[in-house]
RNA sequence: GUGGCCGUAGCUUAAAGGAAAAAGCACCAGAUUGUGAUUCUGGGGACUACGAGUUCGAGUCUCGUCGGUCACCCCA
């Protein structure tokens, strides 16, 4: 029989992974805990129709999707947003406000595998619903760099770069572009960092035949700083939207992550859904895809048939994370260890091995026992092997005085003790 | 979805188209019947990713499939 591989895109977490990854999404749960965020989750697989609902039919072929027996389109969850979206509009009235979730669940795209992308991956998601403030917007970037801060990631090791969808829109509808134009240029700045300057006009003179226009479009690259774009900014509404920023900013200083952050003009993201602040998560030698996206996004609720709710949130995945992680040798050593590996060592006294290690058990200790009865030196490896901090002699003639010897394997200093004030030495 | 590179034991690698595919690490056992190291000895484990083809002969050359990796598309 040949064997079976695991699915293309898919990992086996083996125990040295697992622990990697335990390690990550309880950093995850700690900083969500900490920033006020209470946990949800969904199920693995949903109606086909929430995710085209809000990304389209194109959509389809990036999904695991499925028909059930009872002709159901199903897709297994590629993003948890749109749950979330479903779950707070069945309670919407319900909910005290500003709803805090987060989850970290397990998510699937049929996507093909590369650098920082896989087939199934864990994301951390933290949304909050129901505040228009900035200050929601604010608190979801902190606490997506209150964690990585929390694994010794610093300003020189990542960059938060914020932008604004709003504000672009307004500034561009002060330049003269009507709102339907709007998706063109957004995808024509998400471009440029990628491509040569040949290849953006070309490209701009394409998208943009208005040359008067176009000349003023190709200004936004330039753009630097909230002063440049201010001076764009001609229409009172597009002012408001730099002011917001410019509060926002002035926010993330206060909570003490300013130099992590920074504005940046070509923060896009996907054209499905953001209508506010925008931002992304990098390395700071940018050689690795996002660590971290997220933004506003004001009118999901409404797409799946609720009322206007506005929401803000972000979304890390755990592979870029990992990557940057070990790059930086910021990944811990993980041992597994037991406390107490309890010996057998003489005729007639296994049954008082398994009796010990089980009183080690109950008070919250962890202890184990070799299944074969071997010599001393075979158990005391295993002992090794398990990276047990004590090894426990049960031997025939302590044993009937009611005494064990216990050996600290880091020093080898060893001492003979009563069972009873050993066991009551433990809790 | 498109393209480049890659695929030999659990891992790292060897074998220039020619014998029964080799070694180190890891694993298991013994030397060693009251204390962990080291050392030594032995053992299991590979239909060379899978399938076709070329050849007297294929791990090696060709094609396909699968998988890995990297880039593009996309990135919710």
């Amino acid at each position: 029989m040949s064997k079976i591989a695991a699915v293309k895109g898919t990992r086996d977490f083996y125990p040295d992974i697992m622990a990697v990854r335990n390690w990550i999404v309880d950093g995850w749960k700690d900083a969500s805990i900490r920033n006020g965020f209470v946990e949800y989750d969904s199920p693995i697989f949903e109606y086909l129709e929430l995710y085209t609902r809000k990304s389209g039919d194109e959509i389809v072929s990036q999904l695991f999707s499925m028909t059930d027996r009872g002709g159901r389109d199903l897709a297994i969850r590629p993003e948890i947003t749109p749950s979330l979206a479903r779950m707070v509009n069945q309670q919407i009235n319900a909910l005290p406000r500003p709803v805090k979730w987060f989850s970290t669940p397990r998510l699937c795209r049929a996507e093909r595998p590369q650098k920082g992308r896989l087939r199934e991956f864990f994301q951390w998601n933290c949304d909050i619903v129901g505040s228009e403030s900035i200050l929601a917007d604010a608190e979801s970037i902190y606490t997506a760099v209150d964690y990585l801060r929390s694994v010794n990631l610093t300003a020189d090791d990542i960059v938060v770069r914020i932008s604004s969808r709003s504000m672009l829109a307004e500034v561009l509808k002060a330049m003269g572009f009507a709102e339907d134009q709007l998706n063109t240029i957004y995808v024509l700045l998400d471009k440029k960092p990628k491509v040569s300057d040949e290849a953006f006009a070309e490209m701009a003179a394409e998208q943009v035949p208005d040359a008067d226009l176009r000349a003023k479009m190709m200004q936004l690259p330039e753009v630097k700083t909230l002063d440049d774009i201010d001076a764009l900014a001609h229409t009172d509404a597009a002012k408001q939207t730099v002011a917001e920023l410019r509060e926002l900013f002035t926010c993330l200083d206060n909570m003490g992550i300013g130099e992590y952050c920074k504005f940046d003009i070509q923060i896009v993201r996907g054209l499905a859904y953001y209508t506010g602040p925008v931002f992304e998560i990098f390395d700071r030698s940018e050689s690795l895809r996002a660590i971290c996206g997220g933004g506003r996004y004001d009118s999901l609720l409404t797409i799946l048939g609720g009322p206007k709710v506005p929401a803000t949130g972000f979304g890390m995945g755990d592979v870029v994370l990992e990557i940057l992680l070990r790059e930086k040798g910021k990944m811990p050593e993980f041992t597994s260890t037991i406390d107490y590996f309890v010996i057998d060592a003489g005729e007639d006294v296994f049954d008082r091995v398994l009796k010990l290690a089980c009183d080690i058990r109950s008070k919250g200790k962890s202890a184990s026992f070799s299944y074969k009865r071997q010599n001393m030196k075979k158990q005391f490896k295993q002992a090794d092997s398990q990276q047990a901090k004590y090894a426990i002699v049960v031997g025939e003639e302590t044993v009937e005085r009611n005494e064990i010897t216990v050996k600290e394997l880091a020093t080898g200093q060893q001492q003979s003790v009563n069972i009873e004030e050993f066991l009551s030495s433990l809790s």
